[in-house]
DNA sequence: GTTGTTTATGGTAGCGCTTCCATATTTAGG
DNA sequence: CCTAAATATGGAAGCGCTACCATAAACAAC
């Protein structure tokens, strides 16, 4: 491998100066940058972004963390953050946290060791307390769809309560009354606020919060499964049901189907979060629509103007969620 | 931060004492490798890994390139990857090549100048010719479901050929003659390999191929979508479809019952990956098992093993689908 | 011409580590 | 007790760059 120095004696320049032409950013005459390039050229010279990093105290990469790397939603999220942060020159190193506190500790310390100029997280384990301490640190940390007080500033949430409402609110718009609701784990921030919205919504109705409609899942499929199975065991009559993400409404699907359930006629289904594939369920559901790609980008733009010193304008730091009725709710007749 | 050398002073060591604890391969006696050990826990020491990257040559990272960031199919296949890497200390790079010759060249070298260990990657435009070459130079190349001859020992593939047969054997077993096919763009070899058995299931039935029975899709849930539609507009006959990949199968199904189709009744439908999401389908989708998450894991050992000199056994290369038979496919009456 | 400012280039000290070589010191074998 | 091997530590070069300081040349203003 072609270093600088190689490049300079080609060259016939100094070191610095082929720096300098590296950088693009000091005075370089014409002609000498030609040369410099010329060499560069011949020599088939790539500059050691290592050497670069040690050198500048500056690695051009951000962290990424996010619960799991397969999932629709942290897909979507992943993709965007990516794409904003590529466009910028800057790019992105991810790792899991797999929402449990040590995996999530152990994934931002990996980060930060590994010299990132700034980390995007979306933890959902850790204490507040502990990413107000992180952030005091070398390297800032930015949040996704999480909001912590005394790091607003660095946080990218969406507003879950207004998301779970709304769900709510659908369906008893549509006359439902009797509505189970199956979460998921409750020490998630994005699950907790949800189901406040969702009690909110039943509030602001006259229906009080019975905890025999709650069913505490895991914001995957089988959740959703789960949950179903356990009202119908309970032998819970109801007409509705609010999953806190569309995987869990999937399951609750396939379960219903299971059951003999017509649906949406036998039980509405409400998720969150439109992943992609909420359009191709059968039938196709109802959500409540997480502008994760909007919220991603403006999470890179927020690193590229704070860390990076870009010019960004109009950070948005707080999120609204909108109702997307498709077919697995109706109107009770 | 705290450096190696204030490590030395504060433990009364010399830099080289504690580089040698840091790597505990050498001779340390263990009472200079305690005082050393007290030394980083009081100062909150951590090894700038930039630095160790500089003088070792050595980053402990891999680059992976895979088509997409978001997507079930390469969601599973980093996690795999990922998770097996990370229990050998080693940690990832990810970077999508959308499958475009100009964008996967470009993450390709953006892996190398960040100096990764090795690549792994999932590369679909560009040609086998560019991969042998650039497997010559400082950075290895693991190519993950592709198979190029000459560097036959660094390909983890599966049987493509086999697969498409497979799905299509299933439906002329089930007495379906009439078959459409929804391929994936045909300048991916996965795509071009799964119509080849497709065609191959025809011949041995003695079905002559027909142009007209088939569709080049994108892989997505538009592409399985719009092929169903082109079917129906060209007024074609056909009991069954076969999808090169789940996402089409799922936008056929949509399509299907858009038209008032009775599943799997008045046509039978074939996926291919077997990713998570189509268990939850309506119907269950019958589908060839993509066995994504082993190569992944076996695309780690052998990275592990050639790259990083650990012992890993039994490095097979390339792997069979299996038909999974669900209820989206039943025997023609 | 003198002075000051802008433009252009070179020299060199690190960034925080690893690694090789040199030098003690300890242990084992006879 | 002597020698050789094994064990334990220090010293210093260098990985490939950046960044600061110094210097030189070119240009402008008076």
């Amino acid at each position: 491998m072609a270093t600088i120095y190689q490049v300079s004696e080609l060259a016939g320049v100094s070191l610095s100066t082929v720096s300098r032409v590296l950088n693009e950013n000091d005075y370089v005459s014409k002609k000498t940058k030609q040369k410099v390039l010329d060499a560069m050229e011949q020599l088939g010279y790539t500059p050691n972004s290592i050497a670069r990093s040690l050198a500048s105290n500056c690695t051009n990469s951000v962290g990424i963390l996010v619960s799991e790397l397969d999932g629709a939603f942290f897909g979507e999220m992943m993709s965007a953050i990516e794409a904003q942060l590529r466009a910028a020159g800057k790019h992105v190193i991810i790792t899991p946290g797999h929402s449990e506190e040590d995996k999530e500790k152990n994934g931002l310390e990996f980060l930060i060791s590994r010299n990132c100029d700034a980390i995007i997280a979306h933890v959902e384990a850790v204490s507040d307390e502990y990413l107000v301490k992180l952030n005091k640190g070398k390297t800032p940390i930015y949040l996704i769809s999480r909001y912590v007080d005394k790091m607003k500033e660095n946080c990218i949430s969406l507003d879950n309560v207004m998301g779970g409402y709304l769900a709510t609110k659908h369906l008893l718009n549509q006359g439902h009354t009797d509505i189970t609701y199956i979460a998921g784990p409750l020490f998630k921030p994005d699950a907790f606020d949800r189901l406040e919205g969702h009690k909110k919504a039943l509030k602001e109705h006259g229906i009080a919060f019975d905890e025999q409609t709650l069913f505490v899942g895991d914001f995957k499929e089988t959740g959703g499964y789960n949950g179903l199975e356990y009202f119908f065991s309970k032998k819970r009559k109801f007409t509705a049901v609010v999953c806190a993400n569309d995987e869990m409404a999937s399951g609750v699907m396939k379960c219903a189907r299971e059951h003999k359930l017509d649906l949406p006629k036998d039980l509405a289904i409400v998720g969150f979060d439109n992943v992609h594939f909420t359009n191709y369920l059968y039938p196709t559901l109802t959500t409540i629509d997480n502008p994760v790609e909007k919220m991603g980008i403006m999470a890179a733009n927020l690193v590229l103007k704070q860390v990076y010193k870009q010019n960004r304008s109009n950070i948005e730091h707080i999120f609204t969620p909108d109702l997307l009725v498709r077919d697995s709710t109706t109107h009770l007749v």
